[in-house]
DNA sequence: CCTTAAGTGGACGCGGTGTCCACTTAAGTC
DNA sequence: GACTTAAGTGGACACCGCGTCCACTTAAGG
């Protein structure tokens, strides 16, 4: 059963309603009835489909995010599979840090504190990091992949620019990271 | 002016009851009215010192970090100075684990996502980082300080724990990883 | 049309926050 | 040891955001 016209028709006011918001004031100021009220639409509908603002965001991020994934998958080296790890990580970090930049609003609001760990992007980027870690010889490619992931903490991308500090600094220092880890 | 007689004895028992309810609940578990309860004062009386439970934890923790922050100036080395920098960073992450294993309830009280950064013992770790980084001469020690302490991050310390990694092992990760960055 | 089931939206109850202020009590003064 | 006063106390209160629930609306197939 395909959605409901109506119900399309929404779903789009939400979302970009949503979008607005959240880059405008920071996800943190953005309440459901201010997404509801901002869309034109009311609660009861919000909570239809989306539980709360995580589910929002991921929405919002879920094209983006699978994009990259689909290029570490299958895409070309360095982000795609060929070169070497160090190379390969290196990549990662600088997509990475691109795609904080675009979106770091929208990831924050995703991913409030504990639940970032839960979400199935962080799985996806995980296993990644740790295939790389042990590729290239880790002594402990499990616990070596959430250390490598851990700068890339959306929190912390967003105090470091907050400060001053250049994202095109932020992905050199991480890709030098990984030209000495891997 | 001195504190009180009966504040005093008051400030004690909201410490001993936030700490008691932090520890076994978990810090998002516990609301201001909790421990206004659990401490036998009114919420009034809480909130005129604390005004919420980052506060109380900051307290809490006050006095553990003091004592590491204390080595760290002018203690012995590794810990202290003396020893290179690769070595005084293997030290700190030793500790800092440590540290983390034992009151995580208590630093993930206070530090909740964002407001991590703006805690004055965030920027004591990072001064202390950035000098070791300089000191081993990396390319830009201010971005590296934030990386190298990002591992820390108390919810990820958490999410490793309870899927099952020992602390030791964190510990060791990180130990190799100030080898080869430092 | 008519039916029906998905979709809608706002009223509602709940729980936590932070404030406010009338009362209490510690501690200095004579 | 009564008196003063200012710090300290605690609970009532208003507010806000969350999530639910259900009577109503509307799309879409027969």
């Amino acid at each position: 059963m395909p959605e409901r016209a109506d119900a399309a028709r929404n779903r789009a006011k939400i979302l970009a309603a949503a979008e607005e918001l959240f880059t405008t004031r920071g996800a943190a100021e953005v309440t459901m009835e201010d997404i509801a009220k901002a869309a034109g639409v009311g609660r009861g509908t919000l909570y239809r489909r989306y539980p709360d603002r995580a589910a929002i965001a991921v929405a919002l991020l879920d094209e983006h995010e699978r994009r990259l994934q689909e290029v570490l998958l299958r895409g070309d080296p360095p982000l795609g599979p060929g070169a070497p790890p160090a190379e390969r990580l290196a990549a990662f970090y600088t997509a990475m840090v691109e795609l904080l930049e675009r979106h770091a609003a929208l990831v924050l609001g995703a991913e409030v504190g504990h639940s970032r760990f839960t979400t199935g992007a962080y799985g996806f980027w995980r296993t990644h990091v740790r295939v790389l870690a042990e590729a290239a010889g880790a002594a402990d490619p499990d616990v070596l992949a959430d250390v490598l992931l851990a700068p890339l903490a959306p929190e912390l991308f967003l105090h470091q620019t907050s400060r001053g500090v250049p994202p095109a600094r932020i992905a050199a220092t991480l890709r030098q990271l990984a030209a000495r880890l891997l």
